[in-house]
Parts: C-alpha cells; structure tokens; sequence
DNA sequence: GATGAATGAGGTTTCATTCAT
DNA sequence: GATGAATGAAACCTCATTCAT
C-alpha cells in the first residue's frame, strides 16, 4: 500500500487538476486540499507534470483494467461491446473528474499530452479488438476498425460528459437515474443504427 | 470587411491558441506570430480571454452555419443527417487547429468555458432537430434525441481528432485521402449499426 | 485669446488631473473628457509633464494674481493679511479641484514638484512680504517670518481642503456658506490667537 | 515581535515610497531596497496597495499614539494644545519621510486615499477633543473646533514640510536646530494670536 | 491643424520550485 | 519524512508617445 500521504496528495490533486485544469491548477491549493504542507508534494513527487502524469496514467490504466473485466464477462463480440460501452459509461459517471480531465486535457499538442494521447489510443485498441474479433466472426458490419472504435469512444465519453456539464454538480445518485437512457442511445446508435429504412 | 491588422491577429491566435491552448499560449507569441506589436493586440482587443472567447465563438458560428447550409442541401431526414456529418468532418478537417481547440477548451469547468458549452449545446441542438423530424417521419428509430445527438457529435469529432493527432502535422491533402474511410465508419456506425444480427 | 482646443485640453486636464492625481491621468481620459483626439494633445503640449506643468504654473500664477489684487485693496498690514487669506480661502473653493492638486502634488520629490515648490514658495513669500511690512510697522508680533507664512499657508489651505473632503461633491454654493465659519476661524487663529490667558 | 524580513520590507517601503510617492515606486526598488527578491515581498503582502496601505495605517496610528501620549503629561488645556504640537512637530521632523508620505498622499480621491482621510480625520479629532475642553474651561477662544483643529493640523505639518523640502536631504540633527523657530512661531500663531492691536 | 492606430518599454503579479530547518 | 518561507523567471497588461494620413 502506498504511503497516506501520497494518497492524499493524488485525491486531491484529481480534485484540483479536474476543477481547474493543469495550468490554473495551483500546487498551493493541491497542497491545501490534500492538508500537508507544499513541500511534501514535492518530497514524494518531482514536479508538477510529473504529479500530473501520474494521476492520468492511473487513471487510464484503470479505465482499461475496468473495462477489460466487464469486457470478459461474456463470450459473444456483440456483449463484449455492450459490456464494454457500459463499463466505460458507468467509469465516467463514477470517475466524473478523472473523466472530465482525460477529454480536457488529452487532446492537446504538448509534449506531456502525447503521452496521453499514447495511453488513450491504447484504450481505443482495445475496443477495437473486439470490433476486429466481431468482424471476424462476422458479427459486425466494419470496414475500417480503428476508425469506429474511435468513433465509439467519441461517442460514450461525449454523452456522459455534456450530461454531467449540463446537471453541474448533481449527485452521482441523479447522474445513475440518467444511465438507462444514455445506455439504450449508444445501443441503437451503436449496433442497431437509427436507420429505419433497410437499404442505404 | 474587418480590418487588416485584426485579421492577421485573429489568425495568428488560432494557431497560437491550438498549438499551445489557452494557459500556454503567450500573447507575446500571438502578437509575433501576427507580425504586430503586442499593444496591437491589446488596442484591438481587451483581454486574452477575449480574443479567445472572440475565436471561439466564431468559429462554432461558423461550424453552425456550415452544418445548417449543407444540410438543407436535402429533403429527406436520412440525407439531411448524412450531409450534416459530411459537413462536420469536412469542417474539422479544413480547419484542423480550431478543431482541436473546441474539444480541447470546450470541456473545463471555468467560467469561459462554460460559455463555449453553451455555444457547442446550441450546435449540437441543431443535430437534434435533425434527428427529431426523422423521428416523426417514422425514419428513425430514437428514444432520447439529444442524448443521440451529443454522441454524434462526440462520434464524429474524436474520429477526426484521433486521425489528426496521429498524423501529426500531415497536409489536408493527405487528410482528405482519410475523408472517405471516416465517412463511412460513421455512416455504418450511425445509421446503419454495426451489428449484423437483427434480433438485439 | 489662446486656442479654443487648447483651452478645452486645459479644463478637461485640470478635471482629470485633480480626480485622479498625475500618475493615475490618463491622456486618453483627458483628450475624451476635452472632446479632442489623443494626437492633438500632443500636437499643442510637448507630453504630459509639460501638460501638467503649464495646468499647475497657470494655476498657482492665478492664485498669486489673485491673493495680491485682494491684498492691495487695503494699506494697513493687519487688514492686508485678512484679505490675503479671505483671497486664498475663496480661491481654493472656487477652483476646488485645482487646490486638491496643489496639495497634492507639490509636496512630492519628484524633479516636475520640485519646480512646483519653487513656485509655491514665490506664493508663501508673497505673505512673508505682508508679514514683513507688519513686523516693521510695530503691528504683528513675529519673530521668523517665513516659517509663519508657511503654517499661513498650511492652516488655510488645509482648513478648506479638509472641508472639501468631508463634503465630497457638493456644490460650490453650498461651500460658500461655510465660508465665514471657515474665515472666522483662521481670524481668531492667525491673529488674536486662541488662549484667553495674557501671560503665556 | 513581527518577521525579520517583514520589517525590512515595511521600513524599505517607506524608504521608496517617500521618495517617489505611491504610483513611481517600483515593487523592484522596494526589494532592491529591502534585500530580498520581489516575490518575498508578496508572499507577506498581498499587492502594493495592501503594503502601502499598511504603511500608512501604521504610520498615522503612531503619529495619534505620540501625540496622545505627550499631550497627557499636563492637565491644563493650553499646556495640552502646547504638546501636542510639540509631539507633532517632533515626529514630523522624525519621521520625515512617513511626513511627506501624509501630505502627499492623504489628499487624493482615490478609494484608498479616503481611507486615509478617515485615519487622519481621527488625529484631527484627537485636535479638536483639546480644544472642546479648553473652550468648555474658558481658556480658548473658539467658535469652530474642527475647522479650528484643521487648520493647526494644516498650519503645524506645512511649516515642517516646507522646512524639511527647503534643506533637502540634510540630517536630523540639522532639522533639530530648527526646531525652537518653529515652536515659536506655531506658540505665537496658534495661541497668542499675531496682531498686537487688541480690537480686531 | 487634427487624428487615432500602432508601438514597446516597463510595471505588477503569479507560482513552480528549492532548501534550511 | 515534512515543512513553509523565500525565490525569480515569466506572463499579462498599461499607456505615453509617435507618425502616416
């Protein structure tokens, strides 16, 4: 088990980076919310990107370890990609500020960021192993997999986050109540399609 | 027209603002990128937030209005939605850099950006106008339209992002070439669905 | 007749320089208040300096003018000194914001009030003189009269300033009335002084 | 006993301020000046204006706690008035610059300036408080208090100001020299009056 | 004579990082 | 291990002044 305070310092520095974002993040006030003293952050981490890095790969790394679980609990491609979109929805509503950072700050051209971006595309691979495996097994109507299952992660994360922008600072209870709705939507549009009509 | 100095700071700031984001980008970089003196800027415009904030909304206006011309190219709900995707990736494409700022500043908790939410809500209200008249039409299969909507709009912009960012600093040209593939997935993904099986 | 702009530049620069003091002016607040563009300005006054020097010259060459016109309505010492300090008194009410500057600014070590204390020195003299004449005509009982003329001075410039103060933004008219409280008192003051005892 | 770097600031400030009045003195100087690095001065003082404020409250509250103190060391009126102005003079003379500092700054419009004239204001009431009780005893001879104790306030802290202006930057000890003239004169002013002529 | 867009030096303030205790 | 006072580089912004029109 890690030390306490290091601990303490990664809460709330997920609390800080996520409310303000890396630049307006102040190490004063990760220090404050964490309850040690500014030099302790700096005791048990290099520096501010170095705290930053951490707190993302963790982050990613448990999204990944997350959905890969849910991912297994069936057989079939056609769960596995249910299992996983749910995974992924209930991880953000969960996580919200670790969620709200990873669309925040991964898309940027700083150094920094590509690492992420790196780690991120690492999550991509993996839903689209089960697209690869779905095609395969001519479950799924794909042609370029990489290119949906970006598409798909576009689509589950957006949805959750401008539910959660636009219910500010709801309850994750209330956020729960929202999760038949967002789930059936990724459903229809996902795997189903909205088209009606057969013949496009 | 504008004038000739506010466009050369406009454009230069673009670039700055999505090359760095908004903390990293010094208005010093602006002002030399602009080939103009910092007090220009300043002349031209109040602040830093400002001049982003100007950026920003111009450039969802535009994507708004780009979206809504193309899309009334057609009668048919289907087509309407299938222009308006064309649309939005088209546009991210052409204007790569603002693109990446809308993602990249579009998703903090500061109080500007949830000004810029409220501009990307007002777009991402115009899909769903789309997708509501084909409800009604009986052509789409939909329970919760906005909910469909943002993840259209997530869908259709990671997978432009995603693509962008891999290929680093790629000519449009070679984006283009990308165009049809990404066109695809999403018109699979969309309306069709990627399941093969019809009984979910 | 000195030109008209010139002559609007004068006021709006006594307004601005008095409600903000000369470092907090800005010349873009005066040309505005003076109706003019900022170029004019410095079309008609080499820079500010030179702007806030020829307003405080002006000024204080007013106040001597004034304080020594009044002073000659009358041969005897005694009642010279009264309408000197009846002039200086109805002088600082009446061009209130001018006083607020002489105050101000003329107690700095600023090279610019260096020259000003000059000038308000030739003012001071200017009651040394009266005192003088008293001292010798056996009617006034000095010994260093030009530390007297200086607390002259500081009594009622300072009586009327504090007035002025206390009573913010009200009208000429009604500073008027509390003239005689104000004249009465510098009288029993400076000239019979305030002890009732003899034998001091 | 406050912070060793905290006084060095404090008496820094004072230093810089005096000789270049509030806007002209740069936080630099004022390190410079105090020996520290300009970021140690805003991590015990929250802005410039916080540091001079500060300065200035401290600086008339000591002038009130002199005065006060002094004046209790007789019982009768006259006596009182006599030191008080003594412990002014005094002070001026010994805290020249915080002396210049008063004047120069106490009389401006700004927000934080007012500040400063309700501190002083209450100086001038400690003045006043004097004079009621010798009026009340008979000693004086006094129809308006406060304007009364304006003006000694005015008339004692010019004569030590044009005093102090006129031998630049010579010593304390030079300045003492002059102090019998100046008592005298304000002993001559103040309480028995210039005329000789005894019906004004 | 008059204008106002443009300039850039210079000031205040912030904050990640260090280090003596 | 932990602290927090001290640092100084770097950023935003202001504004007196200039000059082409």
């Amino acid at each position: 088990m890690r030390h306490e305070k290091v601990d303490m310092i990664f809460q709330a520095a997920v609390e800080v980076f996520a409310e303000r974002g890396f630049d307006q993040a102040k190490m004063d006030d990760i220090a404050q919310v964490a309850g040690v003293a500014k030099g302790t952050i700096y005791y048990h981490f290099k520096s501010k990107e170095e705290l930053f890095a951490g707190l993302i790969n963790e982050g990613i790394e448990k999204l990944i370890e997350c959905a890969g679980r849910h991912m297994d609990n069936d057989e079939e491609p056609v769960a596995k990609l249910q299992n996983l979109i749910k995974a992924h929805v209930y991880f953000f509503i969960h996580h919200a500020k670790l969620a709200k950072l990873l669309l925040n700050e991964a898309f940027g051209t700083k150094e920094r960021q590509r690492h992420f971006r790196w780690k991120i595309r690492e999550y991509i691979e993996l839903i689209e192993k089960v697209l690869i495996e779905g095609k395969e097994k001519g479950q799924f109507n794909i042609n370029h997999t990489l290119e949906t299952a970006s598409a798909i992660f576009g689509a589950a994360s957006v949805i959750v986050l401008q539910k959660l922008y636009h219910m500010e600072d709801r309850k994750v209870a209330e956020m729960e109540k929202e999760l038949p709705a967002m789930l059936e939507t990724l459903h229809l549009l996902v795997l189903k399609g909205l088209a009606n009509v057969t013949d496009l």
